[in-house]
DNA sequence: AGCTATTTTAAACAACCGTTTGAATTCGAC
DNA sequence: GTCGAATTCAAACGGTTGTTTAAAATAGCT
């Protein structure tokens, strides 16, 4: 059986080190198999004997992340909901802060590639990703909006629902080329920057977006 | 010759709008040029005949589009910026509306398959089409930056080049996945929304996050 | 040690990919 | 109608994809 027991853990994590990196860089799509398994140095065969199937490979690759972010996002942003003050919608933002950058400690470049690969999963492969993440995370989604909710509770139902989709992609778009905007800032700007300065820079844009003034309905 | 002529712009035309709907629906990568020609109903040879490869075809696809959006997006730009009066930002992101929405009159749905395809051309294939429209349209962003700057003249260099990607962030991943949130919007509360509703709701949005504070150094 | 269950391996599978070929067809001009 | 160029077509190309197979190797347990 598979049940977590012992050393084959080893090429289990071997296959799933290799398939983030392709994935994050590639798209899901994009990557083979082959790849995987060759950047992973184990055998092609053992993919489809961990995981099944090449879809259960990606769902395995982000219950990995998603499982060490989620409890620590719903307790900050439970924390935020029930404190007695209005948190600002900055705070509620910069919750995501801490439990997104301890994926650094978790992994090497965790916060970058977690990212990069949420930016993946909802472009690519139809949006099967955003139903798996809503049916099987879908605590986090609800104190969130509990959370902008209080912050700003002017904010009707559907307009939350638009600006909370329009600050997803703000996020998932920014991190998921990442990469090519650090690199592109260091050469124009002659700026050193990293996955948690692009963090620090886009929370006040998307807090501004959100607290943008309700749009009237006749204009 | 392919110089524009006769009746064989139907063929190509055919595999043009053929390819613009499943590139929008799946990708770049995520459709296969016997997709495009059965949906078309022309020769699979067809194609690389008339396009030379798969490649080509999508800036074909992308072409047609810029094409027809560039030169009204630019006059309508350069209006704003050559008016004494200082814009604000609705205004200049109000100045997207008329050349996108005509998309429609060029096309049926062209405004959201354009704008879908923008968002797959710049998570797809590892940026190509990026460095495709920064190459052959510089005009269009070159004129749009004047434009922010214009109304928002403290907004330093970087502080408008990250912003104005969360920006380009925000549109193309909304609109890659506008047939989705529309579905949602309509089923969730029960509310008629259209391509041109989508953008009137994230316009007040992107204005807002573009026009937030500019980030101190030390926080 | 021996035996069993788990894991690894090389090889092959059928299906699909983008592209090329060369013959059949259609077209336009005379 | 005839000729030559432009276009269409069925078929095949070599290569890659995810998945499966069955034998070989390894591990854990008595």
């Amino acid at each position: 059986m598979d049940t977590g027991n012992k050393l084959s853990m080893s090429t289990k994590n071997k296959i799933l080190d290799a398939a983030e990196i392709l994935f994050a860089d590639k798209g899901f799509n994009g990557t083979s198999l082959r790849e995987i398994t060759s950047l992973g140095e184990v055998n092609l065969a053992a993919v489809n004997y961990h995981f099944g199937s090449k879809k259960e490979l990606i769902k395995a690759v982000m219950s990995r992340y998603m499982n060490e972010l989620s409890p620590r996002l719903e307790s900050a942003l439970s924390a935020l909901c029930q404190d007695d003050a209005q948190p600002s919608l900055i705070e509620v933002f910069s919750a995501f802060i801490e439990p997104l950058l301890h994926l650094n400690s978790f992994k090497e470049n965790g916060t970058s590639i977690f990212l990069q690969l949420l930016g993946r999963g909802y472009t690519d492969s139809q949006g099967f990703l955003r139903w798996f993440l809503t049916t099987q995370y879908p605590g986090v989604i609800e104190r969130f909006t509990q959370a902008v909710h209080k912050a700003y509770p002017e904010l009707s139902a559907e307009e939350m629902f638009w600006r909370l989709h329009f600050t997803m992609g703000t996020i998932v778009f920014t991190m998921s080329s990442s990469d090519a905007l650090i690199d592109i800032a260091q050469n124009d700007f002659d700026r050193q920057v990293d996955i948690a300065g692009v963090i620090k820079q886009v929370i006040p844009y998307v807090a501004a977006g959100v607290a943008a003034p309700i749009v009237r309905e006749s204009l």
